[in-house]
DNA sequence: AATGAATGAGGGTTCATTCAT
DNA sequence: AATGAATGAACCCTCATTCAT
């Protein structure tokens, strides 16, 4: 038998993915999971913290990724494109959880929400370090790694925001695939 | 004497800035903007109404502007920079607007209010189309315009992101300040 | 030029008979009447008091009536017929009092407003005393008089209620036109 | 222990006769009750179904005297007897569900709540069923059936509204006791 | 007399959280 | 561990009434 938490975070990222976190009740998202409402506050201690763990296991797949892809010695611009590709993979297989990340990432006072803030600042830290690291290597050039960072995270949640939100099923599919491509190309290129 | 709709409008913007739509009671705005509860709803039909009143002020702005733009026989990108340079200075002039526009974009059904819409769908499908014009005329390369349209708007809703919740103020003037330049290298050199 | 007096009871009218009184707001009356709310306000101290006004006049129009009928001098249940015939043809013409008197008659604590009191109480006291006349001179036979009275008043309702309340404008006349002859049978020959 | 949703009603019944529906908030329901606010909305969806409620719970049980009535080979008129004795009885028991049934009838756009519908044009509908039926097997004489049904059901409404609201509680009491004898009376002989 | 913008108390309803079973 | 009835603070919005113009 599936482990409850995991059973109670699902039910949560299908209703509120659906519904969005404020109108996700918590009797809905116990329906959802067909468990009582008593039973969510065994596993989290309040809805938000639902959320929380939400956003938390989204991070850590990614942080794991990574260091796997910093284990192999790659250059760094290939170590970002299998970031995305492997980010916009997720989502694909998962819309409901892309709608969250980018829905759910702002919203009340949530910026309180330890997994919420690493997520939303954490990732654009992280790459600004990547992109230091590249440009004391000399791979890329002289620039604000920091704003170019926060760029980069910027467009890939516009462009994951548009493919979630889109009804039309093939078209979704296809700016996620074709996404990561396009992007690196506009990372390394321009788009002159 | 001001006008009070503008008054409220205010008002609001100085609320859900700081604490967030949600939190952002009527009481409190009403309080703000030194008027009763009533008054509020003497001009505006309902809270969302409030929020969406304040993305169409703003994308009314953006607009009218790009009209401007586009009387005089500028190359694409040099319209895109100045366009990048009045949003990124307005957001410099007035981060509460920037707070909101990032953060209440998405959220529960507000999907429905028309001008968030309009903003959150609009401005990328308007950027698509500038961009197509320039693949046309030979000013920038081929590429999936769509694609590209929805990161530059994901690029800088990113870094605005970072500016408006930056605490510290002088670096949120530098990160402003700096925006546009950086995109329009990163959009026309890539950073390699 | 109508008294403006009037024009706002028959707006008030008209608004409370579509609407109920609770849902009657004075804007709406006076959206109806064309004139502002101020104004109605210098006729009227209060919402209560419109619907006081209205009771007001429908009595005065039903005692001044019977006043007419008593100079006369004809037998009480002719008199009665008469006065039957009378409310019934006045519910006829203008069914929106009908309604309002029906249905506005019971609610909240409107039993303090005395025209309304009047109406709901006075007609039955005022009843039950002709009746005992009636009973005095012999043109009926003993019964408990005060009963007979709400009896009669309450089954005048009933039917008017039924009546405006009615869709089919052509069977709501037919009610209206059968109802006095029928309740004097009734009360003269019971349904045995 | 008593049913909580039985518990609320009686609540409802209580507050509703001393104060009307529109003066019965729903925190005078709840602390009648001696329950909170949250519990109402546990067993009712609104504030509009308590009273339907009310209504549904008083229909039923006269449906259900007749039937028992029914299966026993009554005469018509030994049935309305019976009926009208059942319904002041009632009414004498508890005072405050005949206030509610009189006054709380009509309002607003109550007419859409089934319950009070029913009451209000069911009932008349039902005894001119009865009467048509008794005019057939010729126990009473030709007359409007569907007129006099509404003339009976308004009569008795009449006389429960007097009583009700009547201070003197022995006073109510008579008017009570002997409204059913008075009504059969009045059904079968007139008043000549 | 007429206007209508401003007022603000008040009420129905929701929903995260608790806790006795 | 699981349940789900109970809780009650909080919020959006309405609308009768006022009053400065």
């Amino acid at each position: 038998m599936k482990d409850k938490k995991e059973l109670i975070r699902e039910a949560a990222v299908a209703v509120m993915a659906r519904e969005g976190f404020y109108n996700s009740t918590t009797d809905k998202i116990a329906a959802e999971a067909g468990v009582s409402v008593g039973t969510i506050y065994n596993y989290f201690r309040s809805k938000d913290e639902i959320l929380e763990y939400i956003f938390t296991v989204e991070l850590e797949k990614r942080k794991k990724y990574y260091q796997e892809l910093a284990k192999q010695e790659l250059p760094v611009l290939e170590r970002l494109r299998r970031l995305l590709q492997m980010h916009f993979s997720e989502v694909k297989q998962n819309p409901a959880v892309g709608r969250i990340l980018v829905r759910e990432r702002h919203s009340p006072d949530r910026s309180r929400l330890t997994a919420v803030a690493d997520f939303i600042e954490g990732i654009p830290r992280f790459l600004a370090g990547v992109l230091d690291q590249a440009v004391s290597s000399g791979e890329i050039r002289q620039c604000n790694t920091q704003i170019v960072a926060l760029a980069l995270f910027g467009a890939v949640e516009g462009v994951v925001r548009s493919a979630v939100f889109e009804e039309d099923t093939a078209q979704q599919s296809r700016i996620l695939e074709l996404a990561s491509e396009e992007l690196m190309d506009l990372l390394c290129r321009g788009i002159v």
